[in-house]
DNA sequence: AGGTGTGAACACTTTCACAGCA
DNA sequence: TGCTGTGAAAGTGTTCACACCT
């Protein structure tokens, strides 16, 4: 029940919830640190670590129940609570996630959609109108938008960042292949594909000079 | 010049890779290891031991030439490499992904598509047309691809990847929300919406116990 | 016996601090 | 002087090994 939990703990965590999910599905009551670890890619060690990092989950000499470890997760990862998004950048990327189903499921709202093409603002999308960007930080703060997606080019992702933060948001999921910069306090995440394309081009060429 | 490099290290060359393309755009000749810390956020010591794995691109009481720190990045990344990609799964996922540039400008070439679907296959796609899923193995051996890129549904992609990788696949780029399991030797990343989506979830869910 | 929870050992990464070159 | 390259120190994350509970 420490306080400084690392990155990698918590997408453990988010491996672990998806298994349990699974197991549930097929009918598994119980689970031990061993079997989540096979299906985890991890070992039982770390999988019991991760979890004692928040309460003593398990039965000794029996393993994890598996509806109760999944509540106790959800909980953890804090997928009870809702939040108010907006989507900015209704481009390529931008028209992909707002089909995406996976962001309600997990408590993610997209309550406003936003461009700079003045010839897409007033444009309907799904349930929202696509809004001016000149004017973010009046939507951040009449819709009491807390979490913005940036899924505009990379040379205009820091101002969007900057302005949404100045208006009140307090997490971002960032698309734009460029390292952001946010204030202490505001959470950040990235879904990167150039990082790990070049990642991928970097193990392969490695192998090679191997054989 | 060590073996054993960090992914996380590798993950910073990328950004500091694309700092490099934006500051040649820009005009600027040389940069210190203080400026890409700045820009990439991180430390300026972090930087030099970056580069320093893969030897001494500086110039002591000056810093590194932009030009041609970029050069040996991209030598380093293996970026004038060419692989022959496969991408498995026409669904939404995978139509986005055909139609992104940054495959090819990495050196990734997309030869191959195949789907399960039997009324999509034989359907035009760009460059390629979808072939039947049931014979990866045969594509894979027949156009000599290197790289699979996983855009199928989380329960079907373990079945995939060992497929691809019985049939001499050497890279993995998964798109499904699911742990992959590869042999040793095999190359696998990662993009993954679900577990970035759930780790903000908590690290807001954190920041709320905390006011 | 069987499997968790955890301190202690270990491994890996980051930061410090400075020698040494331009 | 200015800034790199790098051992050594500090800090984190992972694995081990075992006490303890059912």
């Amino acid at each position: 029940m420490s306080r400084k939990i690392s990155e990698s703990s918590i997408r453990r965590l988010s491996i672990y919830l998806r298994i349990l999910e699974e197991e549930r599905r097929a009918g598994t009551t119980t689970v031990s640190s061993e079997d989540l670890a096979e299906r985890a890619g991890t070992t039982a060690a770390q999988v019991r670590k991760d979890l004692s990092h928040f309460g003593s989950f398990g039965k000794r000499g029996l393993g994890y129940a598996v509806d109760e470890l999944e509540g106790e997760l959800r909980d953890i990862m804090g997928l009870g609570d809702r939040w108010r998004v907006a989507l900015i950048g209704a481009g390529r990327i931008g028209s992909a996630l707002l089909e995406y189903t996976g962001f309600a499921e997990r408590g993610f709202d997209i309550v406003a959609v936003l461009d700079n093409d003045p010839g897409r603002v007033g444009e309907a999308w799904g349930q929202v109108t696509i809004r001016d960007a000149r004017c973010i930080e009046d939507v951040v703060r009449r819709e009491a938008v807390e979490v913005a997606i940036v899924a505009v080019p990379a040379a205009a992702a820091q101002e969007v960042v900057d302005r949404v933060v100045r208006a009140g948001v307090r997490g971002i999921l960032n698309f734009a292949p460029v390292q952001l910069r946010v204030p202490e306090g505001v959470a950040l995440k990235h879904v990167n594909l150039v990082m790990e394309l070049e990642a991928l081009s970097f193990a392969l060429s490695q192998d090679n000079g191997h054989s």
